[in-house]
DNA sequence: CAGTGAGCGAGCTTCCGCTTGACTT
């Protein structure tokens, strides 16, 4: 090959200067560039580009003026912008139509305004657009009609982004100097903080009542049904304890029994909507049991896009939003894929609409597949595993959310045994309607196609057999990732952008901790809900974003100003804030927690610390004795003398291990198995169980060789 | 599915919300 060096000559662009689009994310840019053309240059922020500093309040709190500066992450997309700004002919701004869009909108503004208008003496327009959807029509039409930067919308937005500083960083150095320096407080970190503690106190309290069921085998001509005790002498069964079980078992031993009443209707049963961040999140936890990231990780892969066959496209909508509206261009199709597959049957006369909650702020609509022709079976060979099964969550709640509803025959029955009622019921399918698609209420519809043999009103039936059962009441539930998650959507807490980092961040703070799916408020936690709640009860309260968000919408109709705002705050916190410095006193060194170990250097006790590093064992002589060590979690299943501690590989992953290594080399990935927070014991040999998770089983195994103990603790 | 490996920690931290890489194996 000749070496010619075959000189390029300057790029020669055109002279004609291109309109610019920003928007937020980058494939976003990608797909508007393909609908726009030549003429124009998309670039994305990548969210904020300025914000107020990290390393400082930076915020006046005299006059709550912000200190805004570009992102330490941000400088280079900033210089993108403002290089492309200065050749452009016209900038639309076309972050997402929300608070925070709107803001992101005016922050770039005037950066350009300052560092390439002004510097260069250009005077291009800057506009606002908003794109509903991200559809060829949606965008043509709306980049012709640009708006200016709504000023009351980024007001709002300027008092949420103080008011949550100020809680911040006005409330973690508070906790820094009265429980442990790189504590963390904030307005929805500190709430969920809360519901988990209140949640765990609630569990503790709760005292177990007795109670008994009451089943009566029956049977009509050979035929076999069930009923189950409801009334005693008109009034609703209420049974405590074994004896008068024992007393109402004998009086339905001599009873006649009848048909008193049978009642038969035709319920229906409407599909539920489409996903939205947070459904999508408590969904795939209960079936796949993934955590809140995770789902996010994959169903950002999903967006982002995928091969499929030899192009590349992205399956899903925007995977961050709390609407369940549907753009018009992915009704059509899933109307027309519905009535193509399913018939006519199965398409309702017109499209169904979801009505959203009212602190919706519908930037983005509901998560479907961008394309219901792809069927998740049609490119499951494209899909990993884990994409496969969120793509199939999201396509079949997506169709089933625009199917008809199924109906089901029920029957009631009413069974009189002198004086006792006993109830039966039955329902079967007419019409499987959305679940013939969405088909995760199986075991539901199994049960409901329990059957009854033919009765009628009057006729007697016979006894077979009567089945006495005790019960407890139980506790409510503690909080899985998913129900945490579900009832912060409700209460209006956090968006669903910061849903899953919230919980990440309790984590790392060392606050709660996982049990199976279960999260566990830590020691740590616990003391730091304490103090909050009891010195800052209104703050840490659901009901504190509530009312910040009321107020914020007055700003956002220009009843209020801003800083008005986040003076009602300020006021009573700042004072609150003080007297919490004066009086709190400081509960730091209180948190170790005691262990039946001593220090083999000086013969003091060991106490749990938590360093920077996670929990670890120390000496309580120190600083005399500086005695420290990996927390032991039990005995080691493979020698006699070593302990089990946690250890992290290269790549950064946990593993368990003895402590004696490499005299001793038992290892595994296997969760040590925890109950109520504390290590279980195999009950045969002593030495740590471990936790193996099957599809819908759960265990607890003991791996000493030649012990087999395992523990089956599915719920 | 296979595969894992320090030893330190006990002063400089933190918020919420918008969006993705940048690391390493």
């Amino acid at each position: 090959m000749a070496t010619q060096n075959k000189k390029k000559s300057p790029r020669v662009s055109s002279f004609r200067r291109k309109k610019l689009v920003v928007v937020e994310s980058p494939s976003k840019a990608t797909t508007i560039k393909k609908y726009l053309g030549k003429d124009y240059e998309v670039l994305s922020s990548v969210g904020h580009v300025i914000d107020l500093p990290k390393s400082r309040m930076g915020v006046d709190l005299e006059t709550f003026e912000p200190e805004y500066i570009v992102m330490r992450d941000k400088s280079k997309v900033i210089k993108e912008l403002r290089q492309a700004a200065k050749n452009a002919e016209a900038i639309y701004l076309a972050s997402d139509p929300d608070r925070e869009g709107e803001a992101i909108a005016w922050h770039i503004k005037n950066d350009l305004m300052k560092h390439v208008l002004q510097k260069y003496h250009l005077s291009v327009p800057i506009q606002r657009v908003k794109f509903n959807e991200i559809t060829k029509n949606e965008i043509e039409e709306k980049i012709q009609s640009p708006e200016e930067i709504n000023e009351k919308l980024v007001q709002a937005q300027q008092g949420r982004r103080v008011i949550d500083r100020i809680f911040g960083y006005q409330l973690s150095p508070l906790l820094w100097k009265k429980v442990k320096s790189g504590l963390s407080a904030g307005r929805v970190q500190s709430v969920a903080l809360r519901m988990i503690c209140e949640r765990e106190t609630e569990i503790r309290r709760f005292v177990p009542e007795e109670y008994w069921e009451i089943t009566v085998h029956l049977q009509k001509q050979k035929k076999k049904f069930e009923a189950l005790l409801s009334r005693i002498d008109g009034k609703k069964v209420e049974i405590l304890s074994e004896a008068e079980a024992k007393k109402i078992v004998e009086r339905l031993e001599k009873a006649t029994y009848s048909v008193k009443d049978m009642k038969t209707r035709i319920s229906s049963r409407q599909s539920q909507p489409p996903f939205i961040t947070s459904t999508l999140q408590q969904v795939a936890n209960t079936v796949y049991g993934y955590s809140t990231a995770k789902t996010m990780q994959i169903a950002q892969q999903l967006y982002e896009g995928v091969d499929i066959g030899s192009i590349r496209t992205g399956l899903i909508t925007y995977m961050r939003t709390d609407s369940t509206r549907i753009s018009s261009v992915g009704l059509a199709q899933a109307r027309a894929y519905i009535e193509k597959t399913f018939g006519k049957d199965y398409l309702p006369e017109t499209a169904r609409v979801f009505s959203n909650k009212q602190s919706v702020q519908d930037a983005h609509e509901a998560i479907r597949p961008t394309n219901v022709e792809y069927t998740p079976e049609s490119i499951a060979q494209y899909l990993t595993p884990e994409q496969y099964k969120i793509y199939s969550l999201i396509w079949k709640r997506f169709v089933a959310s625009q199917m008809v509803a199924s109906q089901y025959e029920q029957v009631l029955v009413e069974i009189e045994a002198d004086g006792l009622t006993l109830q039966a019921s039955a329902s079967k399918y007419i019409f499987d309607g959305y679940q013939r698609v969405y088909d995760l209420g199986k075991a539901e519809k199994e049960e409901k196609t329990r059957t009854l043999p033919e009765l009628s009103i009057g006729e007697k039936v016979d006894l077979v057999s009567i089945e006495p059962e005790q019960k407890f009441t139980t506790p409510p539930p503690r909080y899985t990732e998913a129900s945490l998650v579900k009832e912060m959507e409700e209460k209006g807490i956090g968006r669903p952008s910061t849903y899953a980092p919230t919980i990440r961040t309790l984590f790392e703070r060392h606050y709660i901790k996982k049990e199976g799916k279960s999260l566990v408020p830590t020691l740590l936690g616990e003391k730091v809900n304490e103090l909050l709640s009891n010195h800052f009860p209104q703050l840490v309260d659901v009901s504190f974003t509530a009312a910040m968000e009321s107020e914020l919408d007055e700003v956002e109709i220009g009843q209020k100003p801003w800083k008005e705002v986040v003076k009602d705050f300020y006021q009573p916190f700042s004072q609150i804030l003080q007297t919490a410095y004066e009086n709190i006193h400081s509960i730091k060194g209180t948190l170790d927690e005691p262990t039946p170990y001593t220090c083999e250097l000086c013969g003091k006790p060991m106490v749990k610390k938590l360093g920077r590093y996670g929990y670890f064992l120390a000496c309580t002589g120190w600083p005399e004795c500086r005695n420290a060590k990996p927390l032991p979690l039990g005995k080691c299943p493979k020698c006699d003398t070593g302990v089990v501690v946690e250890k992290k590989s290269r790549g950064r992953r946990v593993f368990y291990a003895c402590n004696r290594y490499p005299d001793c080399d038992f290892s595994t990935f296997l969760k040590p198995a925890t109950r109520d927070t504390q290590q279980v014991v195999c009950p045969k040999c002593g030495s740590l169980l471990f936790t193996k998770t099957e599809k819908k089983k759960t265990s607890f195994l003991c791996l000493k060789e030649g012990c087999s103990y395992e523990e089956d603790v599915s719920v």
